[in-house]
DNA sequence: CAGCATCCCCGGTGATACTG
DNA sequence: CAGTATCACCGGGGATGCTG
């Protein structure tokens, strides 16, 4: 299952058109950006930063703050995000234990250019409500003529 | 800043500077953030947008050129993309059908947005194998010494 | 309090076969 | 060529129980 040669796995667009340079990205399954993509897009973890963006919490703050994370999944992300250097864990050794979180300079910078899409999402929030209104007009429409 | 309920919908960034105060955003599973985080972080869309960059091409070429992809994930991945007008789809009444793919003006501000975060990624990458290989090294010692 | 271990389910994804 | 339809799998994630 080896990509192995991994052979350009990617449209060497070669100079096909009247336009500049498009920006080539890295499209094999394994290669960083798709590691980074893959813990953007998973359930918990941007929500996870974006509380712990200047802030510092425990293992429990978090999860009343993040209402519907299972204890496991927390546990489970705290650990990838902290692997992956975004988040610093702090062990107090008192009883009862206490643990603290808090995002990494590297978490930090992370953190400001997710906000970049979201802030796109927000902007364009209701184009795509639109666009998905009038795809769902335009199937209804066909299945209805057929 | 109080936080009532964690479904608050609100995300107050009004009149507040960049760093006066966290940023708020919507935490809520089924809000238009996480739609889009969603198709940010699944398998393929990402790839179709990056290949459609300033090009228009077809289902096979796009199929070609996304080495492992489906016949049936592609045409799932481009009617999503379609739906939320990211990508807009030409057909041709000829035979053999002919069936373009585009982005729409809407599909090019996010590949753009986008490209920020692969940016990021590119530029940290180093900082990130870092941390993981600090952190295996660790966990191993850990284990080594129990 | 802050986890780890285990079981289990569901949905996203792939493989395959068929069609206009 | 560009799909649709169906089945099967597997891994992400929830629920639960136990520990230091």
């Amino acid at each position: 299952m080896e990509e192995g040669t991994s052979k350009s796995p990617t449209h060497s667009c070669g100079t096909d058109g009247p336009y500049t340079d498009a920006y080539q990205w890295d499209t094999r399954e394994d290669c960083e950006v798709r590691q980074i993509l893959d813990r953007i897009g998973d359930k918990w973890s941007l929500l996870v930063i974006a509380l712990l963006d200047r802030r510092r919490l425990r293992f429990t703050e978090l999860r009343r703050e993040i209402d519907g994370v299972s204890q496991r999944m927390l546990t489970v992300t705290l650990r990838q995000l902290e692997r992956d250097g975004l988040v610093h864990r702090t062990v107090h050794a008192v009883v009862p234990p206490r643990v603290d979180y808090e995002l990494t300079s590297l978490g930090v910078t992370l953190h400001e250019t997710i906000q970049a899409l979201v802030m796109w999402t927000e902007s364009h929030q209701n184009e795509i409500a639109a666009a998905r209104a009038a795809y769902d007009a335009r199937t209804a429409a066909a299945a209805n003529a057929q």
